[in-house]
DNA sequence: GTCTATATTCAGATAGAC
DNA sequence: GTCTATCTGAATATAGAC
């Protein structure tokens, strides 16, 4: 019940058009014509089209997670967080795709995937906020991890889109100075 | 040829719809009855469902723009940049549904209106990229332009959006901070 | 200037041959 | 496991009455 390369095949092929046109503009017939196989397997696949946007979301949160959680392991403070951040941008630099499709989904409400998107906020801002709490207790912490989070994922894909030819250090120079601004004075 | 009312009616219902749910997912039925009106009158007072999301559009980055010019005149430095930060988060409070198409949209290429958004980019990003390019010259000052323009247009829809009961002020300090990291050690 | 009714295209999803 | 063919609902846009 299911070849693993066809359905690789198939979420790579939704995720590039999807980050660019977005859902519900790309039709289930420009997947399967991407993907190079027919509409017909698509369906033998996945049970819908929400089903593929889930399982490009669950890919790519579990990578985001693991390279975060062990950018952050055994390190605290402003050290902690310019090593996650590297992980993120990395992730971004990797899975653009992924982080076109974040950007455009994680301030929609009410929509069937909003438990998946919760999971890609959650596994970053959060981890963000957990470190930033006990540095600024002066902040609202989920607010601050927004806000880092929100630097690196437009950073990382303003480089990505409009700035390819920069390298991966510029972008976490940038990074590292506006983090710089959470230690206290 | 046109009364403004109406178009005005028109344009809100479709901010919101566009806003929550995406453009192609938004249909002019929903945006007429929405508006409380009928389709025909939406097709009477603008060309097309794409000439509605250029209005919405051009009617953001105009007040963007304005209130971002006038906060940074006459100052340079940190000052400018915390006031045209707090000049963006008043848009952002006051235009939710113009600032998540935005963060819908930006990193989309290739759509019918991308020269639209282009401007929006180009009123933000710019601007605080002219501001911090003496500041830092080590940095890449559009890269840096991008990272406070994501921090600030994150922050402030993860407060509208999931944290509406803080006060602007939270949001404020937060952004504030990490926009100390760019004064130079 | 606003309405209802309709033409036409295209989407998601399923059935069943191979 | 992959294909082609097809059903069915819905979307954009237009025509034309009021």
């Amino acid at each position: 019940m299911a070849k693993e390369s066809t359905q690789v095949e198939i979420l790579d092929a939704a995720a590039a058009l999807i980050a660019e046109r977005g859902y519900t503009a790309t039709s289930v017939d420009d997947i399967a014509l991407r993907a190079g196989v027919a509409k017909g397997s698509v369906y033998y696949n996945f049970g819908s089209k929400a089903d593929i946007l889930e399982a490009i979301l669950q890919r790519g949160v579990g990578r985001l997670s693991e390279l975060m959680s062990s950018a952050r392991e055994g390190r605290e403070g402003l050290d902690a967080l310019e090593h996650m951040a590297a992980a993120a941008i990395e992730v971004i630099r990797d899975r653009t795709d992924f982080a076109k499709i974040l950007a455009a989904e994680v301030f929609r409400v009410g929509r069937q995937w909003e438990e998946s998107i919760g999971a890609v906020r959650e596994a970053a801002i959060s981890q963000f906020a957990e470190v930033i709490a006990p540095m600024r207790p002066d902040l609202d912490a989920h607010l601050a991890g927004g806000a880092v989070f929100g630097s690196v994922l437009v950073a990382g894909l303003e480089w990505m889109v409009f700035e390819s030819d920069r390298p991966f250090e510029d972008v976490l120079a940038v990074v590292k100075a506006l983090l710089g601004g959470l230690v206290k004075a």
